[in-house]
DNA sequence: CGTTATTTGTGCGTATGTATT
DNA sequence: AAATACATACGCACAAATAAC
């Protein structure tokens, strides 16, 4: 053994989730910058390559950010918002200017492909089904699956629990606040479909019609799956727009 | 030094860009085992450490998983032709497993809304039109339109001049070596379109099919747009894959 | 069933390079 | 110019999972 003894859990993985949790308690807003390397090391005992093992970690989830010379910063994260990783782009600001209205109310449901793409042992999920309008158009059909534990976050929700009612949440800024652990990621996955007879009727578009898939699977920050959204875009009222960068090293 | 010359680039993304152009050439498919740490350490004369660390990113780009004990292994891709294009890069490595064939040769051209968006004084645009291909599938054709001194830089690179020609290159790589400014970012908009009677033809689908679209505006580093590439990817054999994070400054 | 070899995972110490202040 | 702080790289030791014997 080299002087450190293993308590079950890598060191560079503790310190990592202590980073974490005081970064989420906002203890290093505005331009702080966090402990150096060195002072890490000190401080919790470990080398300064376990330090940035988990600074590596911290990096890779979006959480800080760092400058060579300067320091390690804490990602300033506004809000329920999500970016794509290394643009400045916003992603969507679907909450901003528009409505949701509940096509079918949350149930529970059995959907194989939904629960193993939520990494679940069982065959049950919690489905609700929403368009999204902007000024009175509809231009997005979603179908949310949840995570069992995520429904029951979302359970006292009345506006979730009727068809017919509108509201201007987002499941996603819902489920944010109501679960113990933090949304980190997505994985977006975005195809072309065309409207079938259900689509075409929320959507007020034709049979057949190309629409945009977008499919997101939201993680928390122990990679846990939580929830499935799959949306259905009238391309006329909505594009997904990105800009790439050259990475810098 | 520590007997290692550095020559600009670091050696743990070498060796991560090599074993990726390996495993994209299908190198290691069907549960084939990669090499193990040591032999890399030894083959490519680095420590086991920056071995460790090439494979943490090509992990972490999902390229690979290991398993301890048993070692590295390519992950599977399903079917699909499924891409991460989260950088620059990524774009400029997309020739590394799908070739080109050119449909239409690159001529000059009158097209005023792609003048416009190229911000080009006149109207005059040079265009190439071609269809890329994966492993003898057709999955995407492709439009692309460039500002003069782009289709001047282009000018003596044979394969693009004459209908039929197959080549593995990608028109921004190209550029990027011929022009006198590199690349530097690139705008992207997706959005979801049918299928046209050029397109069913050249991607072997029916007319009014949908197909995902995405467009590519890439400027210089002074901003200059040079090049527009219209795409249309067939669904079943594309999706547009990203992970999303919280946001970074 | 345990033993052993192989392979990845974690951790430390050290040295040097590079960007920022 | 010097100090600070992150980046890359090497070598070593041991732990843990896997597979073969």
């Amino acid at each position: 053994m080299s002087t450190r003894e293993h308590s079950g859990e890598a060191a560079y993985k503790v310190l990592a989730r202590e980073l974490r949790q005081a970064i989420l308690q906002r203890r290093y807003v505005d331009g702080t910058r966090l402990p150096t390397e060195a002072e890490l090391a000190d401080e919790y005992e470990v080398s300064r390559q376990t330090v940035r093992r988990a600074f590596h970690d911290l990096v890779a989830e979006g959480m800080v950010y760092r400058v060579p010379g300067r320091g390690t910063f804490a990602a300033p994260r506004d809000g329920q918002y999500l970016r794509q990783f290394g643009s400045i782009e916003d992603l969507m600001g679907l909450s901003l200017d528009t409505q949701l209205e509940v096509l079918r109310p949350l149930r529970r449901k059995v959907d194989i492909d939904a629960a193993s793409r939520l990494r679940l042992d069982s065959d049950v999920v919690h489905t609700v089904v929403f368009r999204r309008t902007h000024e009175g158009d509809s231009f997005c059909h979603t179908t949310v699956h949840l995570h069992p534990a995520a429904a029951a976050a979302l359970g006292d929700v009345p506006e979730l629990g009727e068809a017919g009612a509108v509201s201007d949440a987002t499941i996603i800024g819902l489920l944010d606040t109501r679960l113990p652990v933090p949304i980190a990621e997505a994985e977006q996955s975005i195809t072309a479909a065309s409207a079938d007879q259900t689509l075409a009727d929320a959507l007020g578009c034709g049979i057949g019609d190309p629409l945009l898939r977008v499919d997101r699977i939201y993680l928390t920050t122990d990679q846990q799956p939580v929830e499935l959204a799959i949306n259905h875009f009238l391309p006329e009222q909505y594009s997904y727009r990105v800009k790439l960068r050259r990475s810098t090293h």
